[in-house]
DNA sequence: TTGGTTGTTGATGGATCAGTCCAGAATGAA
DNA sequence: TTCATTCTGGACTGATCCATCAACAACCAA
């Protein structure tokens, strides 16, 4: 055929996802990211659209990797309700930086989903996901005798994304490490029986 | 003296705060801001500087206001835990509308603490109001026996905060009134003892 | 009424925005 | 080597961004 392209699309797309989460939507310029991809403006044209659409591709991409990295983590703990905890708690255990760059998908929730279809597409199937995710450890910890059996699994699961949720919004609100396993461990709480 | 100004200032900073609130900072331009506040441009930049300028008054307005509402719905609850019950479920009882409008608090965190200090500031003061709130109303519900003795108020408080956050970007993100109840629901379990 | 001051208005500034065009370079197949 | 195809990079577009300027209008005190 002709000539092959010269980046990685993958590479790039990861690459435009770190400004985009760092900056957000709006704030961040097509400048900004051909800078960072290191490719030229017409090679971003013609590969991804426009900015929009290599936002979506950003955001999916952000989606499927903290997706598995959630489920991976919640399967990884020496049991379901530490592995929970362990969740919970990783937000408080991240450095200072990570915690103010904090989560793209929340961002995208907040600067987004109201004006965007895709983006609040993309916000509900991530919903679904993470909530699937927690629902299947919260009934596997009641499996094996960890949470009461009175629990109900899809209710906690909502509550477990919603405080993840909360985390991230006061981390990035600059609360202490202190403050977030302070709200971890009152959140875990709602596990221990009733 | 001279010339007094047309507009009444109070008036159109409220005008300002509904759009900011709205579309955010960024998405927002100057000229959605003179059309809302029915005002024009040179009256906005003598009255208010700039764009950045009105924007961290609008916040501020924003902040006082919640605050101020916060503070008054904890302490007309028929009791206290009741009150944080009410709190944490008005969300859920918004309009499809208020709902998908959010918190101008949280989008402030999310879209611009990272990058102007002093909405990071306006973030910590806010978020030192609230939970000064909850943490007297937790500890007047220790006083009055609804919670257990061993509750500790101040990580309570801090938790309480995050849920309402958490319920805030869960209602951006499309989740039905049925989820947010399930979550506040989940969430006031931590406070019946333990 | 007049003078000094301030508010309002419309025109306009340069900068930057997202996105397009085009000429030239690089490629693989024939 | 030749040719068709595709990628690349710089110049460029019109629109929009935030902000300023200058002329005019409105006000108050004297």
């Amino acid at each position: 055929m002709a000539r092959p392209k010269e980046f990685d699309r993958d590479e790039v797309v990861k690459r435009a996802m770190a400004v985009f989460w760092e900056k957000g939507y709006e704030a961040t310029s097509t400048e900004d990211l051909l800078r960072a991809m290191g490719i030229g403006r017409q090679s971003m044209y013609d590969t991804f659209g426009d900015k929009r659409r290599l936002y979506l591709e950003a955001l999916q991409r952000y989606q499927a990797e903290s997706g598995a990295q959630l489920i991976e983590r919640l399967q990884a703990g020496e049991s379901p309700v530490r592995a929970i905890e362990e969740v919970l708690m990783a937000v408080a255990a991240e450095t200072p930086a990570e915690r103010a760059r904090g989560c793209m998908y929340v961002s995208s929730i907040v600067e987004l989903a109201q004006k965007d279809p895709e983006v609040a597409s993309l916000a509900k199937s991530g919903t679904i996901l993470c909530e699937t995710a927690f629902e299947r450890i919260v009934r596997e910890a009641k499996r094996k005798g960890e949470v009461d059996r009175c629990v109900d699994e899809r209710k906690v699961a909502r509550f477990l994304l919603a405080t993840v949720q909360g985390l991230r919004v006061m981390a990035k609100a600059g609360a202490t490490p202190e403050a977030l396993r302070d709200i971890a461990a009152v959140a875990l709480t709602s596990l221990k029986s009733r």
